[in-house]
RNA sequence: GCCGACGUAGCUCAAUGGUAGAGUACUUGACUGUGGAUCAAGUUGUUAUGGGUUCAAAUCCCAUCGUCGGUUCCA
């Protein structure tokens, strides 16, 4: 028979308090900084037409590999080019029940807001390149990924941070970019030299790849992944790799791209020329000097001048944001400056081994962000925080200790069911005072059972009132945080209940709390 | 997808073909209205699952599932 097994979906989780308190506190601290510069916050829906965010019909050709797809249970229109309702031969509008998909970044419906607002304009045919109206948000929420391998520190459903700017060329924004980054970083609390901006133009890569003879997107396409992995491999490992091939340590053979061995060496020249150098100055020289002068490489050094330039004039300068030619960036569909926080945290794995956190955001200028819907080139620049990275990172190299064992509430003991009117009362005139405080409801009301919960949930205070004190007019207070301090000191039971308990009159109860907390 | 390692109590891990154990956690008590520490007692298992070899399997073999490491792919 078969039977329900409660459990999670693969590479989804649940968040305890903890990791919960770290996420908002990076979401706050980042938000903070991106309205700081302008931006403001959107939110769209979780599900999407799959078509609108550039994945198609699993039938088509392009399956929508990597995302979560689904039909949607209801028939709706199918639409032409020109926006209007798709008829058959009997002029009956043509329905179907279209693909939908979870997000798989916060880009893509992007796009989609971005083109629906200039909808009615481009139907008109007033929408034009180089005149598209400047748009800028931050957006923040949950994004799906199907992956099939899931490496630790990488899940199906994760939070991204992002902020975009479309409608501008003008590469200040991604030197503002930059700039935001690096304030998002030190408000969440990592200091100066634990993370560093590290910046590229795709222009560079193109045109140094053009002067080799790597001409065509796709050639350049594969160089470039295998150049993106050098810092996790190694320089002499690329070199195999854009080679004959390699082998692996676990003995697996790696296929090599076999470029020619003077391609090669260039190559491998060009990556360890500018390794070393620490001044965006001289790594702009040194490019300037290196004599690859074609249309791209003039232009993205170009663009980088600009950038420098932009942030020495607001004194940004190499302990925050560096140049590194040899920084990739996966993905295809950037097209000029891209960029990418590195940690240069490192922690001790449970093996004990030091382990990097590496690369926590990203992003780049990328001008093609609707050419799906409406056709045209935008331009548009934005990055990424990646919020779980983050966070783990946060936790892992115990930057923010305090928020790994958060205060609890103010605990108010059971003792009698005839007083829960006035447990009610107490609550009631903390919580006004702005005091977290909880009533006890457990099963087990011994006294015992709820000093230990409230143990257990880090409560700073305890709150008595049972008979006894009923008659007596007064509460007993226990100073539960005192108590965890002595506790190591004292043996005695009835000396710490001494220290760390005190009875009150009633109506100086409230006032006591709160000096305490 | 490919290569390799691993899978024993809620958790961390022992037991090298011969009775499945410890620490921790949990429960109860010493303390009948008092957290921690201490002490005492107690609970916890189809040794991932299924098959095979053997007088005898947590241990050896095969398969499946899962986890981890590396590799491939990734809008």
């Amino acid at each position: 028979m078969r039977g329900i097994l409660p459990r999670k979906i693969k590479g989804f989780r649940d968040l305890g308090p903890e990791l919960t308190r770290v996420k908002w506190d990076i979401i706050h601290s980042a938000s903070q900084i991106y309205r700081n510069y302008g931006f403001e916050h959107w939110d769209t829906p979780v599900i999407e037409y799959a078509d609108c965010l550039g994945k198609y019909l699993p039938e088509s050709d392009s399956v929508a590999e990597g995302v979560y797809s689904f039909q949607n249970p209801e028939k709706e229109p199918v639409y032409q080019t020109d926006g209007k309702e798709l008829r058959d031969e009997n002029d009956h509008v043509v329905m179907e029940n279209h693909f939908l998909t979870l997000r798989y970044d916060l880009t893509a419906p992007l796009a989609r807001v971005y083109a629906e607002k200039l909808w009615a304009q481009f139907l008109r045919n007033q929408v034009q390149e180089n005149k598209t109206p400047l748009f800028r948000r931050y957006q923040y929420g949950p994004v799906y990924r199907f992956e099939h391998k899931l490496d630790p520190g990488r899940f199906r459903e994760f939070w991204q941070l992002d902020f975009d700017t479309v409608g501008s060329d003008d590469v200040s924004v991604d030197a503002e970019a930059c700039m935001i980054l690096s304030d998002a970083m030190e408000a969440l609390g990592l200091k100066r030299g634990d993370y560093l901006v590290k910046v590229n133009n795709r222009k560079l890569l193109k045109g140094f790849l053009y002067h080799l003879g790597i001409d065509t997107d796709e050639k350049e396409q594969t160089v470039l992944r295998v150049i993106d992995k050098v810092d996790k491999i190694g320089i002499q490992s690329m070199g195999e790799e854009l080679g004959e091939g390699r082998m692996d340590v676990s003995g697996a053979r790696i296929p090599g791209l076999g470029l020619d061995k003077t391609v090669i060496h260039q190559i491998m020249d060009f990556l360890q020329k500018f390794s070393d150098s620490e001044k965006r100055a001289h790594v702009l020289e040194a490019l300037e000097k290196s004599g690859i002068m074609n249309q791209y490489t003039q232009e993205g050094i170009q663009e980088l001048h600009r950038i420098d330039s932009t942030l020495k004039a607001i004194d940004f300068l190499e302990d925050r944001v560096i140049f590194s030619p040899s920084l990739v960036r996966g993905m295809g569909y950037y097209t000029g400056p891209v960029f990418e926080v590195e940690s240069t945290q490192t922690f001790k794995d449970e093996k004990g081994r030091e382990r990097r956190v590496g690369s926590i955001c990203g992003g780049g200028r990328y001008d093609n962000l609707v050419k799906n819907l409406l056709g045209i080139k935008v331009p548009a620049t934005g990055a990424s925080i990646g919020v779980d990275r983050l966070a783990e990172l946060l936790f892992l190299t115990n930057r923010l200790p305090s928020v790994t064992q958060p205060t609890g509430p103010v605990l108010v003991i059971v003792f009698d069911d005839e007083l829960m009117p006035e447990y009610q009362v107490i609550a009631r005139e903390l919580r006004n005072k702005g005091v977290n405080t909880e009533v006890f409801y457990g099963f087990q009301r011994g006294l015992k059972k709820q000093l230990a919960y409230a143990d257990q949930k880090n409560c700073p205070v305890a709150i008595m009132l049972g008979e006894d004190e009923l008659k007596k007019g007064v509460v007993t207070v226990r100073d539960l945080r005192l108590g965890k301090e002595m506790s190591s000191e004292i043996a005695n039971k009835d000396e710490w209940k001494k220290n760390a308990q005190f009875e009150v009159q009633r109506e100086l109860l409230i006032d006591k709390i709160v000096s305490m907390i």
